[in-house]
DNA sequence: ACCGTTTACTTAGGCAACTAAATAAAAGGA
DNA sequence: TCCTTTTATTTAGTTGCCTAAGTAAACGGT
């Protein structure tokens, strides 16, 4: 009891404080979710949408023209249907493609259209400076600080997702 | 244009810094997400949901035992009609009662069942646990620190939201 | 006292993410 | 070759957030 007392705690100190922290993350979730809605609504798509036009474009200029649903889930880290219903609404606004996989009769292959092309070029045009201004909160050095954090915590939010049922000190 | 370059430069520079910090943010958003959905779900409830039981005891801590839907709204930085949602969905499942307001028709007052009531104990008891698994990632330094840059962050995104059309150098 | 404005909440409709389960094609082992 | 398993995508249904617009009560100036 008396030898428990110290590390008992301190964890008790913490709890508070880590709980504080927690809640601070989600608040700032919401608050960059409230800040892009509507820079995004100005160009007609979401921030989601955004996400999906910019990696086809990405994936372009690194030489895939094209992309498999299951590849652009992968890198927006979303589910199957989420990406399914993305790409619906997507394809419906006429901003990308599906086309069958030559290859493979289960995939399919998505791409910009022109008028997808053209608004990827028109965002990325304004991005940056929308991005500085959400940013500027926060010093050059603060934000890579942060960063620094973020890639750290989500590294650790990875290695919880993927070890499915690995409950060992993961350090 | 001799004296514009330099300056430029640094901004050209931290364009695709600021980029990636921005990803970082909104991966790590997408990646509490995942985690914490699953660890409610344990409950029965949502996030979301949990958001609205704890602020409903915290107040209940602090002798307001009832809630208006607006304050809670406010509390939880959500609009009118998200709250309407939550509460439908937690007074469907029996945790939480709406009641007429005494001193205003307009208004209603929001308090936990014993059910809620009970429920918020129970996940009280495992949440630091949890939210201490989640923060590992990162030490007790960094947790600090993060948190300060965050809430520095969400005060920068708040009065962004808050300055209406107030496009002044705010700070 | 009246009427316009504000405030509190709700309704309607849309997008994004999830789980669970269905469909269909590819891969692989006996 | 056949049959089982895996892989790729879709469908159905839930929750959560949003905006726009509607209802009803309180407020406030004339």
């Amino acid at each position: 009891m008396t030898a428990a007392k110290p590390l008992r705690r301190r964890c008790r100190q913490n709890a508070g404080s880590q709980e504080n922290a927690f809640r601070t993350l989600l608040r700032t979730m919401g608050l960059v979710d409230r800040v892009m809605h509507p820079y995004f609504a100005r160009f007609g798509i979401s921030g989601s949408q955004w996400g999906v036009l910019r990696t086809l474009q990405r994936a372009h200029l690194v030489g895939q023209a094209r992309l498999r649903l299951t590849d652009l889930g992968n890198r927006l880290i979303i589910r199957p249907p989420s990406v399914t219903a993305a790409v619906d609404r997507l394809e419906r606004t006429g901003l990308v493609q599906r086309q069958a996989a030559p290859d493979d009769a289960r995939a399919k292959l998505l791409n910009l259209t022109p008028r997808g092309l053209h608004l990827v070029e028109q965002i990325q045009a304004e991005h940056p400076a929308r991005i500085h201004a959400v940013l500027r909160g926060l010093s050059g050095a603060q934000q890579l600080q942060l960063q620094r954090l973020l890639n750290r915590l989500a590294g650790h939010l990875q290695s919880m997702l993927d070890g499915n049922g690995l409950h060992k000190e993961l350090n």
